[in-house]
DNA sequence: TCGCAGGGGGATG
DNA sequence: CATCCCCCTGCG
């Protein structure tokens, strides 16, 4: 590939590693020292230099386009210091999640990918998951249309690795070349309403339904709820109680503050790190013991 | 070998 | 409403 324009922005608070491979987007990955991916169509590369945010931009337009689109993707004209800080402050008990997750971002992904990427997330991890969607882009850089998706077909997606979420992916995408189901629309509806439709299409339930709606459609009272996070809300919030996730959903919306999609980035990104920590301090012994 | 997993769908008390 | 089982695949 021919080099691309290079251009710096300063930040802080920007973690990539905890932004762009630990769960959210599916198509980043860390090759020496740059987080290599896409925004939209345009290829991009990133990393930190000091306070710099380094960008090789392979995509169309000039620097001030190539800078927009990476300010706009990262987020990064909102204070999250000051969200996670205001949480903080509403539940003491979250303060060390949210001092844990500095740098976090939540990316403005484009609704079609990230619908995809979320019906084929179901009982399924972040490797597999990058890598069936490597294989749907194919050779291409481009991610498929609903067109692309509907002539490939169940069988070749079975091919994929798609398993049980094959005939979803395409039937939702049959749904989206028909018109019957329009993710830009949603963009205007309210969040519960926007989640209704989202959820008509099969493979989308509630916490699909609610990835789409944070990560693609920058709708931050959408609270997806997965294992870590009624894990990690009912330790830290309910005494270890069991909570339905529509239960957990509502209270998040109730008593996150104004952004509950961001706090809930936080918890998620906590809790797995937490969790992975765990395993690396109780396996090493076991290990050395047998 | 077998159970199980970051979810959804459909059936059942 | 809660709970159960199944759905592909890969991993321990």
């Amino acid at each position: 590939m021919r080099p691309g324009r290079i251009v710096s922005l300063q930040v802080k608070d920007l973690d990539l590693s905890a932004s762009l491979l630990s769960g959210q987007a599916f198509r980043w990955n860390l090759d020496a020292g740059w987080y290599c991916g896409f925004i939209g169509d345009a290829p991009v590369r990133l990393r930190m230099r000091g306070d710099e945010l380094e960008a090789e931009w392979f995509g169309e337009g000039g620097d001030k386009d190539a800078i927009e689109a990476v300010r706009a993707y990262l987020d990064l004209d909102r204070d999250y210091a000051a969200i996670r800080e205001q949480a903080a402050q509403r539940l003491p008990v979250l303060r060390r999640a949210m001092e844990f997750s500095g740098g976090l971002r939540v990316l403005k992904q484009e609704p079609w990918e990230t619908l995809v990427s979320f019906i084929i997330s179901a009982c399924n991890n972040v490797p597999r998951i990058s890598r069936i969607v490597r294989g749907l882009c194919g050779d291409g850089r481009t991610f498929p249309s609903p067109a692309d998706l509907v002539k490939a077909g169940e069988g070749s997606l079975r091919g994929l690795g798609l398993g049980f979420r094959a005939p979803y992916v395409v039937s939702t995408a049959r749904m989206l070349e028909s018109g019957e189901l329009d993710l830009e629309s949603l963009r205007n509806l309210p969040t519960r309403e926007a989640r209704m439709r989202l959820m008509s299409a099969p493979g989308v339930g509630g916490k699909v339904a609610d990835c789409v709606l944070l990560y693609g459609l920058q709708k931050y009272d959408a609270v997806p709820v997965d294992v870590w996070i009624k894990r990690i809300m009912e330790g830290l919030l309910f005494e270890g109680r069991r909570m339905s996730a529509e239960g957990l959903r509502a209270w998040a919306v109730g008593n996150f503050g104004p952004y509950p999609g961001i706090i809930q980035a936080c918890l998620f990104h906590y809790a797995r790190s937490t969790r992975l920590r765990d395993l690396q301090t109780t396996c090493a012994p076991n290990t050395l013991s047998i």
